[in-house]
DNA sequence: GTGGTCTAGACCACA
DNA sequence: GTGGTCTAGACCACG
């Protein structure tokens, strides 16, 4: 199981950037799992046509904070995802960027509704 | 009737496209509507604390597109034409934002799964 | 205060890496604090006659560990150190760290006296 | 007699890099004497877990400094000729695994001095 | 084949 | 002026 990117020309988000969110929210959906190869770095930048050295960035940028593992000669690896804390300090940091996230989504109109459909779309994927 | 903007530090987004998207959104929902004035460039900047160049190009981007007119010592308006913001440019926008909070997200170890739970909560309040 | 940076061109470490390096020293011996300002990326660069490009790699990578706080327009300073943690996990890291630091010393002939001439140095400076 | 290598595999130095370190200042603190055998490059490949290539990389790189000579068939020694490690080279060694120590240590949040503390307390042990 | 490092140089975002 | 992003392309380390 591999993932496919996409990259969104027009957001102004910088490319690397969007490779990260998208492994990271491949993650979060379970799409991605511990053991899971990612694509090579050149066959990455082939598929979005981008350059080498802007798909290693993300994928350097995923290893130094710990959600990837790179074997030198033989790819970069889902790392063993690490989940630790007390329960209450979780339920809070969840609070906050659900809550933060909802602001931002309601600043451009869209109900929990909305959201709730995009979410669950990813689920079933 | 004006809009509040907020910024988000962290999503990578220029600050100037996040302004443009801002007042986009505005302008589709009906929160903003013709003739309605935008904060100046100086007050946004203030309230923002961000450089006023970084304002003002993004009003002189939504000028060049004919959703806002400028009008010399005055202020800057919303135009009289009706721009409907096409349903793709919605869900696109949708998309990012999901894609970026779920990416946050899984930098603390959350899945699809928690976010879920946690907005389903909100919804029931 | 600033720093000075030299580059060991023989030892085949990165050239980013040993600025990472030079910077977390520094920090660890006092000699940059909290709120210092890094030399521009630009000067580093021509300083160590390397591509800029190095240097903002080095302090790319020390801003996501949270080492250094950069400023769009401004400069890369140096940020809080933030030490948390109890003391008996302190010491075990501390413990553990020295004792590999050690074993690879002696492994190149270093005595612990060696060591301690050369780290009472750095005090002084 | 032979010698025991050890990889440091956060370092950032080549592995090839290290094992030509290890050798020569093995050979500088008298551990290696001329007409002495290096592990071979198979056992030592192995032992590192490494792919043999570096492991020949770095014997080869010895042979070319003379410090080494390889005798088909047979295996790997060290050569006759006295070679003496410069002062300057131990001294950058010394400076270069000092300051990775230092770097390392301060991204746990350790100071120099905590670092001596911990070292001093080992000297009267 | 894999990823890692570095360069030269362009253009953008921001103060 | 500052740092950030991206490209094109070279060369190295490793399997």
């Amino acid at each position: 199981m591999t993932i496919e990117v996409q990259l969104d020309l027009k957001s102004g988000v910088p490319f690397y950037r969007q490779i990260i969110d998208r492994v990271k929210s491949s993650i979060a959906t379970g799409e991605l799992g511990p053991g899971d190869r990612l694509p090579t770095v050149r066959q990455l930048a082939v598929d979005l046509k981008i350059n080498p050295n802007t798909v290693s960035r993300a994928y350097t940028e995923l290893e130094l904070t710990g959600l990837v593992e790179t074997q030198m000669g033989s790819g970069t690896y889902v790392g063993q995802v690490e989940v630790e804390q007390d329960d209450m300090e979780r339920r809070r940091i969840l609070d906050q960027i659900c809550q933060e996230f909802l602001s931002r989504a309601s600043s451009h109109g869209f109900t929990l509704d909305d959201i709730l459909d995009n979410l669950q779309q990813r689920k079933s994927r």
